[in-house]
DNA sequence: CAGCATCCTTGTCGATACTG
DNA sequence: CAGTATCGACAAGGATGCTG
């Protein structure tokens, strides 16, 4: 049992710590955790979001273990995204986030109001 | 009550998504959650981190109301930075990221290394 | 001590076009 | 449908030097 600390810059932790502290990780993650997914549909429902992006994305959380790709031999191809044990082991902490968000993004733009009137009265 | 919709490109809990899903945000909140410090003592302890990157993530943290910045009329000046109500009601989640990365890391590797392994076969 | 200003190198992303 | 390939714009970040 070695002693991992995402605190030190060498560390392999610091490089997960990276990847999961995406924006669209932690978007994709959260619709995955409610069930499998096919690509466009992801794409559908996290606007702003590109093909390209979300192409890239997929292949990293898929590389990490926290997304499995499942690819049918149908005409078209189909594909579906699914979440792994180890990707549902942390989604509940990146929902937690995008709750925290849409719960007070009200107190961060009253802050940053305020912030930038105390600024613009300085100068 | 409005309907603030992180899936949305446009809404404002977007852009503090953004934000909270930093890598450096994440590690200085951790550090914050358990007590004030000062700027010189959070750059030694994140390893990686420039003084100019800490200084924008801490304008912007406070801006954004999380970090609470006190300066004190000392020669040479102090500063102190302390995690506010908000930023503690955020902190409790970025520190589950933290958690998670140093628990699953290994299971990580593994996948990353399984998956190398095939992608090199199938080449 | 706690920054700001500057240069410069990277990589990240959007847009566009094409394919099995 | 589910991608890949390429280009160009842009911004984040490191290194360095300076300041109240």
């Amino acid at each position: 049992m070695k002693a991992w600390n995402a605190y030190a810059a060498d560390c392999p932790t610091r490089f997960a710590l990276d990847r999961i502290t995406d924006k669209w990780t932690v978007l994709l993650l959260g619709l995955l955790a409610d069930g499998p997914q096919r690509f466009n549909a992801l794409l559908r429902q996290v606007s702003g979001l590109s093909q390209k992006v979300l192409s890239q994305t997929l292949k990293r959380l898929e590389r990490d273990g926290l997304v499995h790709r499942k690819a049918f031999a149908t005409v078209p191809v189909t594909v579906e995204y699914s979440i792994t044990p180890l990707g549902a082991a942390l989604s509940g902490s990146l929902k937690a986030l995008i709750v925290w968000a849409e719960s007070n993004i009200e107190s961060v733009l009253t802050a940053q109001a305020r912030y930038d009137a105390e600024k613009a009265a300085t100068v």
